[in-house]
RNA sequence: GCCCUUGUAGUUCAGUGAUAGAACAAUUGCCUCGUAAGCAAUGAACGUAGGUUUGAUUCCUACCAAGGGCUCCA
């Protein structure tokens, strides 16, 4: 009899018969663990459970609470929902069914349009499947006798991608059905226990707007069944803080079919945007910025002096004054290098860093439009800053600090992206090498960990882009610090150095918030519209509690707005209780309740949004708690 | 831009081949009120343009807009 040696997680070696498939392994360590498998990890390859092993290596049991785990389970659920699918739709042809961060989905190409109510019958189907237990077994073939197997299915998506893989391929089989898959799989279909599908959408076959439609259906599954009401409700959550839905309650802003793509600010909005750029001037006064404004139409010939004619033309507004042609800025960059040009500047002037809160228009594509987030015009908070070649690690280093120092005013976590040459850009090699070595170095020496993105730079240089994590656990890509050496080549900008010489400076675009208004609607989601007190559009509310106390209040509205506290009194005709209801629904910080008591002492009875009824406080206390929490920006 | 879904009052949602209904909001009146909705009355809508039909908000077509999606490779 041969035995192998496997080599355990805790480095201990265990002795089994040549043969014995993980499943085995797995009961032998432990019959709990085996109950909890999914699948294993051999020699550092996710295997099947009935995988047989036949030499020494590494093992380790995949289970049910790991993320490969939950990933085996929802491709395995991918393929029964395509087995669904072909059942009720014989004519179906699969193209690909990958797991996705929280599900998975699958591509099919048929005749019937998948309605929404189409997935009921389809998940019912899949029921069937999962009572009936089916085994899923592995076969491994020539590509010559996969190809053999879809084309009497007359599958040509999965005859394109078996074209494109190596000499063994992989099926997967359980009852009638089979699939072109590495694997992977459960081990029957009955240990799908909690699964939905969830909506239906089209995409392109490879993602390709040249290639055929598909139909694509997106589902999720979870080993338990309070994981996945867990999701669902997490969804739900989502949804309620959803910033179109609380901007229309909390009357922040509007988009109407006048303006696809062109939000409106309405006060509200307006007062926490002036709020978040008072903010902002004051951070970067201290930082030693200058602000300026440029045009936002300016004549053609910049666009191509920028190189934006060439790169960036198919997202660009156009317009004729005078018969010129002109176009609407998509950028702020050409109009800071023309500031830049508009005097001689000096080596001992560097770096010199100019912002601007600049409003560009951008055509993008109307099916990707989406409240704040995906707008046709925003303000950037830009800023571009020039500087001498031995500088750019230092003043890469302040920025980064100073872009931290916004993220945590908002309790925003955050992690760095650093994005390399693309195709279809400018410079030379060496350039973009010299770049893209300045911003590692800036990173790698102050020790930040960041994510390497290969081709994902901007078409003038290399960026280090910050994607900031609300309280759902999403990202949001946020600030970025990009390097441009071409701008100031094609710009011919100069500084005279300490030799009387002229020589190139080196510049830097970065902006912090990136967009004002997708910024709000990130904090708009981060907050769910309770914003914290120095943020809030309406700081106070209020609230006489009859008619005889409106004189009241208004000397406690006049003593908070004159130390600058943003309120309204709610002078309607209508009941405490409906009134407190309303401005709790607001989601404004605190409620000045004043009646008779608090009149004669000249106080108000504090209600807070979060804590309810606080009691009450002399007018000044309360002037002074809340002037204080506005300062130190308390979240 | 492309695919699917959806457009009814300020908002959320009913509904119908012939008279469009509610709740909340708004306005007005009554109640003068102490910590999340007092009572009543009133005004207010079928996205746009064509077509089918005796008759269309409803069925059809186009357009406009909104929502989901179009990177995550068997």
């Amino acid at each position: 009899m041969n035995y192998i040696n496997l080599k355990l997680p805790d480095d201990s070696i265990m002795q089994v018969k040549k043969g014995t498939t993980v499943q085995e392994v797995a009961y032998q360590i432990s019959p709990r663990l085996a109950k909890d498998a999914v699948c294993g990890r051999y020699n550092g390859d996710l295997v099947d459970l009935q995988y047989p092993i036949n030499a020494d290596g590494t093992y380790s049991v995949v289970t049910i609470d790991s993320p490969e785990g939950i990933d085996v389970l929802r491709h395995t659920t991918a393929h029964v929902m395509a087995q669904a699918v072909l059942r009720l739709w014989p004519d179906a042809k699969l193209a690909i069914g990958p797991t996705i961060e929280n599900g998975f989905y699958y591509d099919f190409d048929l005749g019937h349009s998948i309605t929404p109510e189409d997935l009921e019958t389809i998940e019912a189907e899949m029921h069937k499947i999962i009572a009936d237990d089916l085994p899923v077994k592995r076969f491994e073939v020539s590509k010559d006798e996969a190809a053999q197997l879809f084309k009497e299915r007359n599958d040509n998506y999965k005859l394109e991608l078996i074209a494109d893989l190596d000499n063994e391929v992989s099926i997967y089989q359980q009852g009638d059905f089979f699939d072109l898959c590495r694997g992977p799989h459960l081990s029957s279909t009955g240990r799908i226990k909690a699964f939905k599908l969830l909506s239906v959408a089209g995409a392109y076959w490879r993602g390709d707007d040249s290639k055929p439609m598909l139909q694509r259906i997106y589902g999720t599954a979870f080993f338990k069944k309070s994981d996945l009401d867990a999701y669902l409700k997490r969804m739900e959550e989502a949804k309620k803080r959803d910033h179109r839905k609380v901007g229309r309650e909390l009357e922040l802003f509007v988009l109407l079919e006048e303006g696809p793509g062109f939000p409106f600010l309405l006060p509200k909005g307006m007062e926490l945007r002036n709020t978040l750029i008072d903010f902002w001037r004051e951070e970067h006064k201290k930082a030693g910025y200058l602000e300026i404004s440029t045009p936002i139409i300016l004549h053609q010939n910049l666009w191509h002096r920028s190189g934006h004619w060439d790169h960036y033309k198919e997202n660009m507004y156009f317009t004729k004054i005078d018969g010129e042609d002109y176009a609407i800025k998509p950028m702020n960059c050409p109009g800071g290098m023309l500031v830049y040009k508009n005097k001689m500047h000096s080596y001992r002037d560097l770096p010199l860093r100019l912002g601007e809160l600049g409003l560009v228009h951008r055509h993008e594509l109307s099916g990707v439009l989406h409240g704040l987030m995906r707008v046709r015009n925003f303000t950037q908070d830009d800023a571009h800053i020039f500087m001498l070649p031995e500088q750019i690690k230092d003043e890469i280093t302040d920025l980064i600090a100073f872009i931290d120092k916004f993220y945590s005013v908002f309790g925003f976590k955050y992690h760095m992206e650093l994005s390399t040459r693309p195709e279809n850009s400018m410079g030379s090699d060496e350039d973009w090498e010299v770049a893209t070595n300045a911003l590692k170095a800036a990173l790698e020496e102050n020790g930040y960990e960041y994510i390497l993105n290969e081709g994902d730079g901007a078409f003038y240089g290399p960026k280090i882009d910050f994607h900031l994590e609300d309280c759902l656990g999403r990202t949001w890509q946020c600030g970025t610090i990009q390097l441009d050496f071409q701008m100031p080549e094609r710009f011919d900008l100069t500084y005279v150095g300490q030799d009387g010489e002229k020589h190139r400076p080196v510049m830097i675009h970065r902006v912090v918030f990136g967009s004002i208004e997708r910024f709000i609607g990130i904090i708009i989601e981060h907050f769910a519209g309770a914003f914290p007190t120095w943020l809030a559009p309406v700081q106070v509310r209020v609230i006489p509690i009859a008619q005889g106390h409106h004189e009241y209040a208004t000397v406690v509205a006049d003593q908070l707005s004159g130390k600058g506290i943003r309120l309204e009194i709610d002078q309607r005709n209508e009941k405490l209780g409906y009134k407190i209801r309303e401005a709790q629904m607001q989601k404004i910080p605190y409620m000045l309740i004043v009646g008779d008591q608090e009149k004669e002492n000249n106080s108000v009875a504090v209600r807070s949004r979060e804590e309810g009824d606080l009691g009450t406080v002399s007018l000044d206390e309360f002037t002074d708690n809340i002037a204080e929490e506005i300062n130190s920006k308390t979240l």
